[in-house]
DNA sequence: TTTGCCCCTATCCAAACGGCTAGGTGGGCA
DNA sequence: TGCCCACCTAGCCGTTTGGATAGGGGCAAA
């Protein structure tokens, strides 16, 4: 809980004595205790507060206005409330800092989070403790952080996948949920009030947007991006 | 690679009133340390090891012979070596009691952890500490421990999915896992040398199994299962 | 006001799919 | 030895798709 405060040396651009403070949203107790361990063990950073809810997360950064806050978009069902989150903190709170820690890895969602204002990204898996360090410390210098992978991910998609994917529409995106519980055209229409056509088209929009020619396969990228569920 | 930057404490041989020897297998340190962390705030439980690859785990198992061994399935890319690696531990070390704690929550994964010698399952997601620290205790007197909603899902299931989930055989996944990269059956069927009627026939195996009707659903019902990437 | 996006609709056709029945092979286990 | 099971193949038929093309209406930002 306490950090402890070793005399560690690298104080580096930072002001001395500067205390860095973060907030930790993420809905996961193991995951908060570690993050919180990681950092603590470190001189000059301090947890000063764990969020589980988006809201819980809006709460924390209005009492503590931390420098940095640590989330992991996916924090209720929806990953695309994490990503308005990171929008709303960074309009209201230039000042802090946002690293995204997320579980996964997609293409879509580091775009959406940096356009929305994150500074950085980093998986979880195969995070190694003083990537997580070095890169709080690096967002705090200001700079943006994409760990080993992202940034690669993304630059590789600049040219291609940007300018097409943005986003999926809400319509395309109920339309992808229908079909990964084995709907077809029509029981789809029929369901959102719409005709077969207007299904199709969704459907090929969203293709073109995930690149894909095939609805299982539009299905399993948007599973693997964290788009449904 | 190189694991905690925290000494060990090496208690010597066991003795009566000893400390609970925990293996902890995770490829994430956050979730590493977190745990240990949770854990060894507890007087009598001390994580001896921690491993991050299939190997990793039984080489860890076969040094320490630990009391309980909590580990995430989703090791590698491939959750079905997770369960091998229970069956292997709890064939092979009968006394080490095996703690899933998994990331996402599936049927058809907690059934088969279960059948391979698991002796609890829990879910990493909104999981509390005490929930962590009384499961393992709990498992350590011979429980069996099913997390806040493991169980009753379980249990809905007993009757009907059991029977026939069952597994879905290898040539099954990799018809799956085939679709879910857009391939047509003709293209599969090419792929795998094998004529479209077995790609199909495979599907309609696995569309039993997995309950669907539309190759988009059994993909979807794959993926969110665990069974593919 | 123009531009752009989202939403909706339509029709056409070849290809792919699902659901079925009815088989054949080889390995492992009782 | 016989049975089960994973695996493989075949053909049929109606339905569902993918892909393309060609529109119209509404709403908001530029």
């Amino acid at each position: 809980m306490a950090s402890d405060p070793r005399p560690e040396v690298s104080l580096g651009r930072r002001s001395p004595m500067a205390t860095t403070r973060i907030v930790v949203a993420d809905r996961n107790v193991i995951t908060r205790v570690g993050i919180r361990s990681i950092l603590e063990r470190n001189a000059g950073m301090a947890v000063v507060a764990e969020a589980t809810t988006y809201d819980a997360v809006i709460d924390a950064v209005d009492e503590h206005g931390p420098d940095i806050m640590i989330i992991d978009l996916d924090l209720g069902d929806d990953t695309t409330r994490g990503l308005s989150l990171c929008e709303e903190i960074s309009d209201r709170y230039p000042a802090t800092k946002i690293l995204v820690l997320a579980n996964t890895l997609s293409e879509l969602i580091v775009i959406e989070a940096l356009r929305r204002g994150a500074n950085g990204y980093l998986c979880k898996n195969d995070l190694k403790s003083d990537e997580l360090i070095n890169g709080v410390k690096a967002i705090q210098d200001g700079d943006t952080v994409l760990g080993r992978g992202v940034g690669s991910l993304v630059a590789k998609g600049l040219g291609s996948t940007r300018d097409k994917t943005e986003h999926l529409t809400d319509r395309e995106l109920d339309v992808i949920r229908a079909i990964s519980r084995g709907l077809s055209n029509k029981q789809i229409a029929h369901e959102m009030f719409i005709s077969e056509s207007t299904v199709k088209f969704h459907i090929q929009n969203a293709s073109k947007k995930l690149n894909s020619h095939r609805r299982a396969e539009l299905v399993h990228r948007a599973s693997a991006a964290g788009l449904i569920t």
